[in-house]
DNA sequence: TTTTTTATTAATCATTTGTTTAATTCAATT
DNA sequence: AATTGAATTAAACAAATGATTAATAAAAAA
């Protein structure tokens, strides 16, 4: 049951997120989210009653996304593992070339405050995952080498994440303009899940 | 040359660090600086004029003592290739263990100025470095597989550092304390190495 | 000691910021 | 057409914020 926005609660959000993406909670103030979105300030608070509650529901909906699209390859049924590795590096990474600003946005907020998002959309789906079970068959199997689940499913998001969180400093190091540094993160659609699987094969 | 810093500067400093480490600099008021610090409002204005300026040479110290430690490692003469994985891995999941929320700091607000930083302490001595070419060298030799040194730079630090940035979501998912997340990332001072050299070896 | 410079303080200023208000316009219902 | 409720607006409020001032205390130089 998701709630119905008006057109003008999804300017407001649109604006919203736009902003709070590239500046920050701290740094985006309700006036310039006003002017951007072209509504009058008070309608912000008229709607979403502060700037806090604003940001919370643009919070949760973006990792609920975010979720929900990762958890749908992680489980599909009819893929294999590698399959599944390969899937996750495409889907992920034009995922962030699209939004770029979000994976550091994302971590950057829940550092300033972990608390608050314990209500965040289940994070467990990912370990009890079809992905994980099937590394942990094949480590049964004897194909891959033991390695904690935990360490297996994180090295795979750093690969593709952080990357991009450091574009400033790949931009500047190989003097690179955007539409060359999203070449380079390109190729690691390929090189990823080679990568990933030279890492867990005996 | 550097500066010397009198008693009550170095302070304010402490504090201003300690306090954009775990707010940012937008959240981070100048009153809560000079209570941290213990000295007067005003003294932060009178030693360093602004709550910018402040906090360009918190950050430009602080990346220049990072890159500093990094390309030490990267030039050492007497090690090897697999040497000095192994020694950027410990030293620097140990610096990370002693200060968690700079990587995220550093890279939030990157993003949030990228162009202030181009002063940033000389990146180009990464890939001008002898880790680099010890890398390219094992290419030449046919012990290493052919993939940009960009690429294999990148992909140490990220699995170094972005499981740090990811602490609150590994913590949630995991259901661990700080001891037991540090426990975690210990053990990738053994793991990534091995990883590393799996990923490039033929 | 006296003078001069430096360090520190409390008070204040001018903006900015999130939020609220009361009035007005607009749209739907009767 | 009249009435009701929702949407929108301009104006204002109170608190917070970065910065400055002018006065005082402490330290250094004469």
């Amino acid at each position: 049951m998701k709630k119905e926005y008006s057109e003008t609660e999804i300017k407001i959000k649109t604006a919203a997120k736009s902003l709070f993406l590239k500046k920050g909670y701290s740094a985006t103030t309700t006036r310039e989210i006003a002017k951007e979105s072209e509504i009058n300030l008070a309608l912000l608070n008229y709607y979403f009653t502060s700037k806090w509650k604003l940001f919370e529901i643009i919070m949760f909906e973006t990792l609920f996304e975010f979720l929900s699209k990762m958890v749908e390859v992680y489980n599909d049924e009819k893929t294999s593992l590698e399959e599944k590795i390969k899937l996750t590096c495409e889907k992920y990474i034009d995922m962030t070339i699209a939004e770029p600003l979000l994976p550091t946005f994302v971590l950057n907020e829940l550092k300033n405050n972990p608390t608050s998002f314990l209500k965040m959309p289940s994070t467990k789906m990912i370990m009890s995952s079809r992905l994980v079970a099937q590394y942990q068959e094949g480590v049964k199997k004897g194909i891959y080498t033991q390695v904690e689940p935990i360490h297996f499913v994180t090295n795979i998001m750093s690969l593709i994440v952080f990357p991009f969180m450091c574009s400033p400093i790949l931009k500047k190091m190989e003097k690179l303009n955007t539409k060359e540094f999203n070449t380079l993160m390109l190729e690691r659609k390929k090189s990823i899940p080679k990568w990933i699987i030279k890492m867990i094969k005996k």
